[in-house]
DNA sequence: ACACACCCCTGGAAGC
DNA sequence: TGCTTCCAGGGGTGTG
């Protein structure tokens, strides 16, 4: 659920209050979120003290993201993280009371406040780089960034004309463009009155182009408020996105197109809920 | 190359 | 009221 609105608005006021901090101890209560990139075997090596020497006396340099990935970088070496479904960072003036708070999985100590990484499902994770190049090895098979200037329309196209898979599993995959899931290929797929489950190569030019430009605008306004806190989504400091107030066709099966008033079509595709006006959506 | 099923996990909503 | 079932879906893995 955490899409790349929700990260990037995540990243933005994490870096507001965790630049520069030293982390002063590190508490792991659920070591299966360092195990291994969402991976979980139970055969797999417990993490937990490697992980707190690795964390422990340095100072946080940088907060980035790519993808729906957020990584602080350290001293030396980078944490980085992965939501999945209801994973969050929060970042909290007073110690948290663990004993309350038990879908917190790890907890930093910094010089000031607390740094917790909370997961209502456990879908989440937590990693230990050493390296530029080890961090750059997780990304290998990521697409473009889509707010990014390299986001180019003429490789977009040539990508999308060249699959054969539906334009929402291409965009739920990330290997042509990173950071849609479910509610924003939805969102861009209605704003550009093109069907979810169209393939790739049947776009036309022009319909490729209003996808191109329709999905930075709708990143774009969604991270200017937050993101969409349908679920868990929550900025560091607990407050909610606001972008649910805007979702055109998300979460409204059933109710009526804003547009044409037509009842909005439920259907899966790609394995996933999907929304579509079969007015509006050709 | 594709499609699909299943798994991880919890809590809120809906159904009975 | 209380119990059971369904649903939310990112993404890794396995199978056909």
């Amino acid at each position: 659920m955490p899409e790349l609105p929700e990260v990037e608005s995540v990243r933005r006021a994490l870096e507001t209050c965790i630049l520069n901090r030293r982390i002063i101890s590190t508490t792991v209560r659920t070591p299966k979120i360092i195990a291994s990139k969402g991976n979980y075997r139970l055969d797999l090596p417990d993490k937990t003290d490697d992980f707190k020497k690795f964390c422990n006396q340095k100072t946080i340099q940088k907060v980035s993201r790519r993808a729906k990935n957020i990584f602080i970088e350290l001293d030396s070496g980078y944490i980085l993280t992965h939501f999945k479904m209801t994973g969050q960072l929060l970042f909290l003036k007073e110690k948290p009371n663990l004993t309350q708070e038990k879908h917190i999985h790890i907890l930093w100590e910094l010089d000031q406040g607390w740094l917790a990484y909370k997961d209502i499902r456990k879908f989440g994770y937590v990693l230990m780089i050493e390296s530029r190049e080890e961090l750059e090895s997780h990304f290998t098979n990521y697409g473009m960034e889509p707010l990014s200037p390299s986001f180019d329309f003429e490789v977009f196209r040539e990508k999308m004309k060249k699959s054969s898979s539906t334009i929402k599993k291409i965009f739920l995959d990330q290997k042509i463009v990173v950071g849609l899931g479910n509610i924003y290929a939805d969102e861009v797929c209605f704003m550009s009155g093109v069907r979810p489950m169209r393939k790739g190569s049947s776009l036309t030019k022009q319909e490729l182009k209003k996808l191109y430009e329709n999905i930075q605008i709708v990143l774009r306004r969604s991270i200017e408020t937050g993101g969409t806190t349908k679920y868990t989504h929550t900025l560091p400091d607990g407050s909610q996105g606001r972008f649910v107030e805007q979702l055109q066709v998300y979460g409204r099966a059933g109710e009526k197109c804003f547009v044409c008033s037509t009842p909005l079509i439920k259907e899966v595709v790609a394995g996933r809920t999907t929304v579509y006006c079969k007015m509006c959506q050709k």
